[in-house]
DNA sequence: TTTCTATCTTTACGATGTCAAGATGTGGCA
DNA sequence: TGCCACATCTTGACATCGTAAAGATAGAAA
């Protein structure tokens, strides 16, 4: 052990994979690069080397969130059926149950405000993510206002729901969980869909 | 200057308005007690006693926040007309507005997780602002759902679509913004309205 | 082998939140 | 009036944090 630990090998994802726990665990507030360096066994400065900063390492962190979520939609796409619809309904709840089950990395990954983040793998793992809306929206007839008008509703809609429960989480606002069936807006399937 | 400084008799509400400041200038990254103390002109220890931590300091301040979000919904629910879609469309944009031209405050309104804050004055704040969105939703008729669905959809799709935008800033989906118009949903005005 | 280079550690520094103890002024009470 | 209780603010201290500089280590390259 003592001889293998001053080059790690595999510290970055280690170190990720440390974050991700501590995110868990912990919650957004909780997360700081030397918890992460303690959790993976090395010394505080050691995160620096490959993430630069503490930004750095949120970002790396964020990516892989982001591919999380992914998997979180692609999960439930097909669970009430296969039309279109059926299909809208399971990748909105697949990410309303992100939010629910993982807050602190749903809270991380849309957590970089207005400067833009040169970091490619943050960009195309968001990118990834919305493709599986674009690839369902792709489904039903594109909105008369144009190219992309659909994912943006739906997107819309479904992530501002889904930021509002967090927040009235316990105010006396909170009803019972509305169905996101109600809320999604009525979308033309395509006419070539073969169910 | 001296003599009075000790028992400062505002200071509560200088802290306050010395986190917007601070907020405004340094980003929601930059807002600390010990800068809002600083710049109060007291110790950095003063605040812990009126908000009793750092918490309570953040809290206290988007309860402003959530009034001043309310003032740019006001500002902006008849620069449209007065026909109900005409003020849905205004206080949509002020909300957006408000996204636009406050960003820190605006996350800083919303940051607040899961933990129920039994602050009575972010609650009540908060709730003075949605009832905006209430009052112009009750120009149309309720959802067939429900009492409430109008609002929840309304608010759903604008906070959505204010969250987004800020997130894809400089990304490259990012095309030209979207008319707020083009998204929000199609309600039917009550019968009984008087244009 | 020797040297180079990436990787990790050690050390140090300033900023931060929080707590305890003390100082200061205000108002009430005799 | 004189005295005291209390709210308010300051001072000092401590642990945690991000960051930078300088050094140690090990694998690769020559």
């Amino acid at each position: 052990m003592a001889s293998s630990d001053y080059h790690h090998g595999d510290l970055r994802n280690t170190l990720i994979r440390a974050g991700l726990e501590i995110l868990d665990r912990d919650g957004l507030d909780g997360l700081s690069l030397r918890k992460v360096a303690a959790r993976a066994g090395v010394s505080h400065a050691a995160p620096a080397h490959h993430f630069g900063n503490r930004e750095g390492l949120f970002v790396a962190i964020a990516a892989h969130g982001f591919d999380r979520f992914r998997d979180y939609m692609l999960e439930d796409r097909y669970a009430d059926g296969s039309t279109p619809r059926d299909q809208l309904i399971g990748i909105s709840r697949g990410y309303l149950r992100f939010a629910r089950e993982q807050p602190s990395l749903f809270r991380l990954n849309f957590s970089f405000e207005y400067k833009t983040h040169p970091d490619g793998e943050l960009q195309a793992a968001s990118l990834r993510a919305y493709q599986v809306l674009v690839d369902v929206c792709a489904l039903f007839e594109p909105d008369a206002a144009g190219p992309g008008v659909n994912e943006l509703k739906v997107w819309s809609v479904v992530h501002g729901y889904a930021t509002l429960s967090m927040f009235r989480r316990g105010q006396p606002v909170d009803g019972p969980p509305m169905p996101i069936d109600l809320l999604l807006p009525d979308l033309r399937p395509r006419a070539d869909h073969q169910t």
